[in-house]
DNA sequence: AGCACGCCGACT
DNA sequence: GTCGGCGTGCTC
């Protein structure tokens, strides 16, 4: 095999710095062989030994001080060719790595299209003693599973282990590879995601005579001089023997064949173009104050523009504005769901160098789509949060749609904000920022107070709508009722009578899915909770099951209570499955539609409701706030939330701008056709300032009165957070880490002075205290400046937290945490 | 991550 | 006395 370590110290021709894809913090330098100098540059995947084997990495600079030669190892390969993201993107990298507490090669590696990884892998087989032994009497347990195992083909140790359990340690692989019964063998793994390459076929010379050829292949040849370059696929499709043709016309010089490289289509039909409308003055005004800062440096506009404002306007004008200076321009949504429509509208208005990103592509759907920017064949990009790191050179633009929207937050391994890394691109780009929503999070006005934005307004719908009258419903009134009529009023089920009868449409706004939140056993009086989450299950009559909504667990709902058996099991409370099958027995004629996570699960499902709508084949729409998130319903007039309150129970400081947020984006989703529309708002807590702020469309008072709150209590934007989560499958453990971490904490903040302004919340179980089998605890870290907070959390961490961790425990941090359940 | 090294308990 | 468990540390 090769060797790894005894490349001569001489001939290195470059020394550079590769971020390798593992959970390590710092880069490491290599050698460039002569051979590979000439296709190394910034952004080159290279496959690096690392320790005793090769593993893929990233290059991040060039190195141009003294290094002792010698103990360079060698970079192994360059793969992939190209490299897959300019070097002005490096900054951007480091500075997420930095921020999140997150490997440099590990934030790279997570940005880049998915399936590129490759590391060396060893897979053992069986020999043939292996075999032999296996049969042997007398053998040990581990030996006859773990042999039995690898009949089946060569495994990987990993393999091996999760098969045959904690038994099978690496001491009896050993054990097998000096007893002979075993041998491995060492490949490179991973990395399938590869541009696809098609047979393609060219005419070579317009002008031939066609006559002197058989009338197969002037067919052949019409259709390509018709078509121009032509994959080998779609010419069988017309002509099925063409295969076998094209080779012996390649042979007589009429036509070249040659490996093409094929983008991926991941984009439904063709898009007719459009023109650029007329703006009305608000929009023009708007535009033509951002579009002065395109191209001279960085600058961040809040465009706080009310429903039905005409904002995707504003974007297509100020991104044909920075195309025409050649920037580029990312756009940003919340989710994938949104992202069609949006990207509708910019193909419509630049048709082919438009990118689509996101993660519901396919892995190789997305490399495409990367390489056209990386080649400059699109220059704007559409997609969800993933699309930040989309590899743009000179980007003038950076768009975030419903800037507002939770979904910016990447949960995971790597926590990062979308909406914030779009201001940190934007800055280092020197580009301008357009933070756009009808209700702007709390945190972006803040910093147009403080001057770190600049506040844009567009406060008049297009074509002079209305905003829609919103009544304010008290459900405490309807205590006596019983069933639905608890949470239908007289006055919500009147307006929506007279809003089919006028043939238009109804939209129905429920915070929760599934058939009843609440299951009690009608015997013992327990609640019936997930088995791995410690959490209240909900009834699905689609699927006749109890769910949880936290780990997917799923029990028969023929289940007996697991406490005393009985298998009475009462159903309270309501979900959009129980609303909708309700409203339907009010209004048998009417067609009754469901948009939830349970009914779009599948691809297209909510695209089919959606277009269902707009055919005014649907006469009420029922669902959760997937209902609320920017999708245009001209016809729908009357919008009932059927209770506003679900969501600001929550233990969370956010839980009022939350629910403001969500309640004002519900109610402009009326009337954006020719129609007036109205809302009816149903609630326990009318006069909470969220709702009647709602209620207003008042965004200025809900902001004077949230505003005081966070500064009373000291919450963000006065203070930042970081989270640290410690969770396990042992309890005991668990629970003891994090006193240990609090601890800790305590001594840190008295032993070094520059922590005196850091605050230590908890440890604290977390609110959801279980999920999926891992307990969880929760430390909050809250400061006014940034700063020490981050200095803070790595002194945990790395310092001294490393040596409270234990196997079993594992110690995370979410920087800004958006989410604190 | 993955692999080696090194330190303690239960067995031939 | 060794075998083998897992905590600790390092990888250019």
């Amino acid at each position: 095999m090769t060797d790894f370590g005894g490349q001569p110290a001489a001939g290195f021709t470059r020394i550079v710095d590769v971020a390798v894809a593992l959970p390590v913090y710092t880069a490491y330098t290599y050698g460039v062989p002569p051979d590979l100098s000439e296709v190394v540059a910034v952004g080159s995947r290279v496959l690096v030994p690392f320790r005793s084997r090769l593993i893929s990495g990233y290059v991040v600079a060039f190195r141009t001080g003294a290094q002792p030669e010698s103990e360079l190892k060698a970079v192994a390969d360059v793969l992939g060719g190209a490299p897959f993201f300019p070097e002005t993107m490096v900054p951007f990298f480091r500075w997420v790595a930095d921020y999140y507490i997150h490997p440099l090669g590990a934030v790279i590696q997570g940005a880049l299209p998915g399936g590129l990884t490759i590391a060396e892998q060893t897979r053992y087989h069986l020999t043939d003693r292996g075999r032999a032994a296996r049969l042997e009497a007398g053998q040990r347990p581990v030996d006859k599973e773990g042999l039995t195992c690898l009949t089946q083909g060569p495994l990987t140790y990993k393999q091996l282990q999760k098969t045959v359990g904690s038994s099978m340690t690496r001491a009896v692989l050993k054990r097998w590879l000096s007893s002979g019964w075993a041998a491995g063998q060492t490949a490179l793994m991973g990395g399938r995601t590869r541009p696809r390459m098609v047979r393609c076929i060219t005419p070579l010379a317009a002008d031939q005579d066609l006559s002197a050829l058989s009338p197969q292949r002037r067919e052949i040849l019409k259709i390509l001089v018709r078509r121009g370059t032509l994959p080998l696929k779609d010419l069988k499709q017309k002509i099925p023997t063409a295969a076998g043709l094209v080779r012996s016309m390649a042979r007589d010089g009429q036509v070249r064949l040659e490996e093409q490289r094929l983008y991926r289509d991941p984009f439904g039909e063709t898009i007719a173009p459009d023109q650029p409308p007329e703006l009305m003055p608000q929009q023009q005004q708007a535009v033509e104050k951002m579009r002065a800062d395109l191209g001279r440096g960085y600058q961040t506009y809040v465009l706080a523009g009310v429903t039905g404002s005409g904002k995707t306007e504003v974007y297509l004008h100020m991104a044909a504005a920075a195309l025409k200076s050649n920037l580029q321009v990312l756009v940003l949504v919340p989710e994938i769901a949104l992202v069609s429509q949006i990207e509708r509208s910019f193909r419509a208005r630049f048709g082919e160098c438009v990118a689509l990103l996101h993660s519901g592509l396919s892995p190789g759907e997305r490399l495409d789509q990367w390489r056209r920017i990386i080649q400059g064949d699109a220059s704007v990009a559409v997609g969800a949060r993933s699309a930040i790191f989309a590899p743009f050179d000179h980007l003038g633009l950076v768009i975030v749609d419903e800037e507002h929207d939770d979904s910016y937050k990447q949960e995971g391994a790597l926590r990062y904000n979308a909406r914030d890394l779009a201001v940190v691109r934007g800055r280092q780009h020197g580009a301008v920022v357009i933070l756009g929503s009808a209700t702007p999070s709390l945190q972006s006005v803040y910093n147009t107070q403080i001057g770190k934005f600049k506040p844009v307004y567009l406060s008049e719908r297009v074509d002079h709508r209305v905003l829609p009258d919103v009544h304010v419903h008290d459900l405490t009134q309807q205590n006596e009722e019983r069933g639905l009529r608890r949470f239908l009023t007289p006055a919500l089920l009147e307006a929506a009578k007279e809003t089919l009868a006028r043939g238009e449409q109804v939209l129905l706004f429920l915070n929760r899915r599934g058939f009843s939140s609440s299951l009690v056993c009608a015997h013992c009086g327990r609640p019936l909770r997930c088995d791995r989450c410690d959490i209240s299950m909900t009834y699905h009559q689609g699927a006749n099951a109890y769910q949880c909504h936290y780990c997917g667990f799923s029990r028969a709902a023929v289940s007996t209570c697991p406490n005393c058996g009985s298998s009475k099991i009462k159903r309270l409370g309501m979900g959009t499955e129980k609303l909708a099958d309700g409203i339907q027995q009010f209004f048998p004629a009417a067609r009754v539609a469901r948009m939830d996570r349970d009914t779009v699960s599948r691809k297209g499902a909510m695209l089919k409701i959606l277009k269902s709508l707009r055919d005014r084949k649907i006469d009420i729409l029922v669902g959760t706030q997937m209902v609320a998130k920017g999708h245009d319903y001209p016809y729908i007039t009357l919008v009932g939330i059927i209770c506003a309150d679900l969501s600001l129970s929550l233990p969370d400081f956010r839980a009022g701008e939350r629910t403001f947020q969500l309640l004002a984006q519900v109610a402009g989703r009326a009337g954006r056709g020719q129609r007036c529309g109205q809302v009816i708002l149903q609630t326990f807590n009318p006069d909470h300032f969220s709702v009647q702020a709602a209620r207003n469309q008042d965004y200025a008072e809900f902001y004077r009165q949230e505003i005081e709150f966070r500064k009373a209590l000291q919450y963000p934007p006065f203070t930042r957070l970081i989270q640290v989560r410690i969770h396990g499958r042992d309890k005991d453990k668990v629970a003891q880490v994090a006193g240990r971490l609090g601890q800790l904490s305590r001594d840190l903040k008295k032993d070094e002075k520059g922590f005196a302004a850091v605050q230590v919340m908890g440890p604290l179980e977390a609110p959801l205290a279980k999920i999926a089998n891992q307990y969880r605890w929760q430390l909050l870290l809250k400061c006014p400046h940034i700063n020490p907070l981050h200095r803070f959390a790595r002194h945990l961490l790395f310092a001294d937290g490393a040596r409270i961790k234990r196997g079993d425990v594992s110690i995370s941090l979410d920087v800004d945490p958006v989410f604190l359940m």
